[in-house]
DNA sequence: TGGTGGGTCCGTAGGGCGTACGGGTCAGTG
DNA sequence: CACTGACCCGTACGCCCTACGGACCCACCA
């Protein structure tokens, strides 16, 4: 079980899957019993309820009254059953809202991509590349048009969105991680703090570690008082933007300074990693 | 197997684990055969080499000549084992270099790190909470230093650190897991894209994506250039990195407007996620 | 109406994994 | 010389994914 690498076999079947075609063909008569989407459900219930490491294909089965190898018919294997769940759970982002400035609609993208991976935490230990879905295409696509016509190239378009989400990302991977340890020891911060300081004291001779020492402790003292926790994540989300904007900023004004030039492919900023991955 | 979670048991004898607390004791007489340091050598050689999944107990105790059971004479379990691996990994950064203006500092430091983790790619795949290693609080003494004295309050400083290594890690884990992809697959992202262009371009109506289909394919176009590949992680960095700066003229600017005031806790802004966690 | 083909379901088995448990082995000590 | 305790490890249990082949049963056709 590669830990959270996914698919394996033929990408034309995993592409086929993840657009459905050719999907009903003849049901029997009684019930459907057994279908893609139903499994889809299931196995996304059981890794937002108890996290990716408890799916696996037998709770699945059992979740569905039905045995383990049924769900062989409909999907490959565990790996493309989870790249069915990653590009199901981007059909629950509510793209509506395109109205503010870019930065406001940035704002929003990146909290509903939060709110997105508070709910399905165990999106953060996939890996998405190559995961050609059509909501994933529908999500990168809103995205870049909150910073669309900014002046900005494709490239750098691509980059930024790539940067926001990748803020995202790491912030909610930290909170959600520090969750999951206080959830499986039983103690959350403050008691872990509590009882094992004394042992950490012995242990650590803060001297040599003065700095860390002394913002150790302010952050630790910041977190008895009381305070919004989104507010760390907020914070870092405005750093961010501030460097969006100082982007946008340049690009803008070298417009105003040559107004013939179009808005694309600055020659010395390069490409993402991967092409329309998120 | 948790796919990412580490330790399981009792935090205190992790600590002295990490520590070093009573090590040796009184080795037998012959070669020492066994020992945590050998065990965390050995384990980490496996998962450079094959990544974390491949890491099992039997792995490592085949690897080192002995019975997979030996190993929890040393090591409580596979979680704490990854625990020390990590630490120990960090024991790897180099942070003799402390010149510079505090820009070049962050961006030596982003560098340092996301060499570390194509070095050790197993690495983006652990949680770190609550682990509270020599070398882990080494590392985040060094990283806070390099900000120190800007006029940023303790808590900015921890979360200033925490915004660049969580670019590093998100941008790094992108890297690594397209490159994983296109290793297990034995396709790179060039030859893909080719094999699966005429099926997606069936599969996906360009006008229902109209911005993801231009970037997309401009991104494509950059990738096929030549170009250096750590070009997209430096741009990316310099826009975070304009983005502290922005906080800390505002900052330098609040000092010079009232010099009397101490650099510490501004209390709009909040706390980490976790303690000195990184 | 009497097949029969194929879609659907699943039991079995093989090869992984982590680790609890209890029994060996042997260096050093009393 | 007997003992003891650290070290080592064989076995076994319960979990995992999935290849394989058989069982079932509906839908269609002759």
């Amino acid at each position: 079980m590669p830990p959270q690498h996914n698919k394996s076999g033929d990408p034309a079947r995993s592409l086929a899957l993840l657009w459905r075609t050719q999907e009903p063909a003849s049901r029997r008569r009684g019930k459907p019993e057994l279908s893609v989407d139903r499994i889809v459900v299931a196995a996304t219930e059981i890794a937002d309820a108890e996290g990716l490491a408890a799916l696996s294909m037998r709770r699945v089965a059992e979740a569905l009254g039905v045995g383990t190898m049924s769900l062989y018919t409909y999907v490959p294997g565990k790996g493309e059953l989870i790249d069915l769940m990653v590009d199901a759970a981007y059909a629950d982002l509510d793209s509506g809202d395109r109205s503010g400035g870019w930065r406001e609609r940035l704002r929003r993208i990146a909290n509903a991509n939060r709110d997105l991976y508070i709910r399905h935490p165990w999106m953060l230990q996939t890996i998405t590349t190559r995961l050609l879905g059509p909501n994933l295409i529908a999500k990168y696509d809103h995205e870049l048009s909150a910073i669309d016509g900014l002046g900005l190239s494709e490239v750098e378009m691509d980059s930024t969105v790539n940067l926001v989400n990748g803020y995202v990302e790491s912030t909610t991977r930290q909170t959600l991680g520090a969750e999951q340890v206080a959830r499986e020891s039983g103690m959350d911060d403050e008691q872990w703090w509590r009882t094992y300081n004394p042992l950490l004291a012995a242990l650590i001779d803060d001297s040599q570690y003065p700095v860390a020492s002394r913002v150790g402790s302010a952050v630790g003292a910041a977190h008895q008082a009381v305070y919004d926790p989104d507010h760390e994540f907020s914070f870092g989300l405005e750093r961010v933007l501030d460097g969006v904007q100082v982007l946008v900023d340049t690009r803008s004004a070298e417009r105003s300074a040559d107004p013939a030039a179009p808005a694309a492919g600055s020659p010395e900023t390069s490409g993402s990693t991967a092409r329309p991955a998120t």
